[in-house]
DNA sequence: AGCACATCTTGACACTGTCAAGACCGGGCC
DNA sequence: GGCCCGGTCTTGACAGTGTCAAGATGTGCT
């Protein structure tokens, strides 16, 4: 973006591409120690620049958070798409999606520990404004493919619900993660929960008690 | 010496109770500005006290942050026991037990966001131990109660699903509190959801696919 | 070559959490 | 009463943090 013509390679200044490098350590260091172990300079010791470095890439520390929540909604905007693009029974697509949303939470916890924290986070930022809508907009463009009898309204409505359930299941097991890696399970009870909240909420007219 | 002789009551000595007001000052920093904005000088600051006293309280800043989030359990366990308790229909009951744990968490932010952080709390703490696990416990019970055909380890699915889906709802609701105070929607999104996972998971036999 | 720019370092400042040591208050003891 | 003692808070200090202005250093362009 900022680094010029995309130089990897010759990479012989100093470090190469130090924005890429800060952004790794900072989800390094997050996974390890979550939000509050956050430390700029500590980052900066990490990628071996000095603690002002990261200034003029990322302005603020806050700025340096702003872009791993970034990197953190293009992952997962990334493998939802992927994943609802491989399948094509339009039924199916709302478990695919949800599979990839739940595997990108567990498999990235530093950047879900950022991304949905306005606090830690630009919330003015343009990339940020840009991308972390993307993810709600998917799910709301399955579930209104899946239920074209009901109104938007009720769309928003179904949508919000199984967002709230897939943001649920991250932010549990991504905190209680050391003591519980029961990938399977959580897979089994993701699947479960989607398909009662497909059929009870869309299949029947349901979605309006 | 800013502070003069404002004693409440008697309470003549420097303060009164210092610990109860150190708690409810850093819940109201930890609602406006997040648990990033929290600073155990800050809270001193408004309690009118050195920037040492609550150390001979809490120990820590983490010890603080961690009555804290003992005191938003005590608020939950006491608000789900009512609510349960008032509801003599087992049905019923699991849709009281998820308004009053949404209530709860969008009328206490400061606690909510402090609760669910392991990295912000001393998880050996004896209270914190003590009250943490209460709420599932007492969703456990709900859904055991009501579900007397499953074995115990299908109600452990449900529960965590369940929990899961408060659990979000309450963390999506409370990131965004401040452009949606959306009460009535959200509550019957609350109410649909658990109805739906219940009749989908407990009334049918389903819970297994 | 030399210039302009992007990149990083240095030094400094205010702020933070934490600790040891001391000051202060209350109520007990003789 | 006078005295000490435990609980409560303050003071002063230290290392660590984020951020800024200024300077140093390498890079590419003409």
């Amino acid at each position: 973006m900022v680094t010029g013509p995309e130089a990897p390679r010759r990479a012989n200044y100093h470090h190469g591409d130090l924005a890429a490098t800060l952004i790794a350590a900072t989800v390094d260091l997050v996974a390890e120690k979550g939000p509050s172990g956050f430390s700029l300079r500590e980052v900066a010791r990490r990628a071996g620049v000095s603690p002002a470095a990261p200034s003029h890439h990322f302005g603020d520390a806050r700025g340096l958070l702003t872009a791993v929540a970034v990197q953190g909604f293009e992952y997962l905007d990334r493998s939802v798409g992927e994943a609802v693009q491989s399948v094509t029974v339009p039924a199916d697509r709302l478990r695919a999606l949800a599979f990839a949303s739940v595997d990108i939470g567990l498999r990235h916890p530093g950047h879900v520990a950022v991304m949905f924290r306005p606090d830690l986070v630009d919330g003015s930022n343009e990339a940020f404004q840009e991308w972390s809508g993307k993810p709600l907009q998917r799910l709301g463009a399955v579930v209104a493919a899946l239920a074209p009898h009901l109104d938007p309204e009720q769309v928003d409505a179904v949508t919000s619900t199984i967002w709230a359930t897939l943001n649920g299941f991250v932010n549990l097991y991504t905190s209680t993660a050391d003591r519980l890696d029961a990938d399977p399970d959580l897979r089994r009870l993701v699947a479960t929960a989607v398909d009662v909240l497909h059929t009870g909420t869309i299949a029947t007219d349901g979605a309006q008690r």
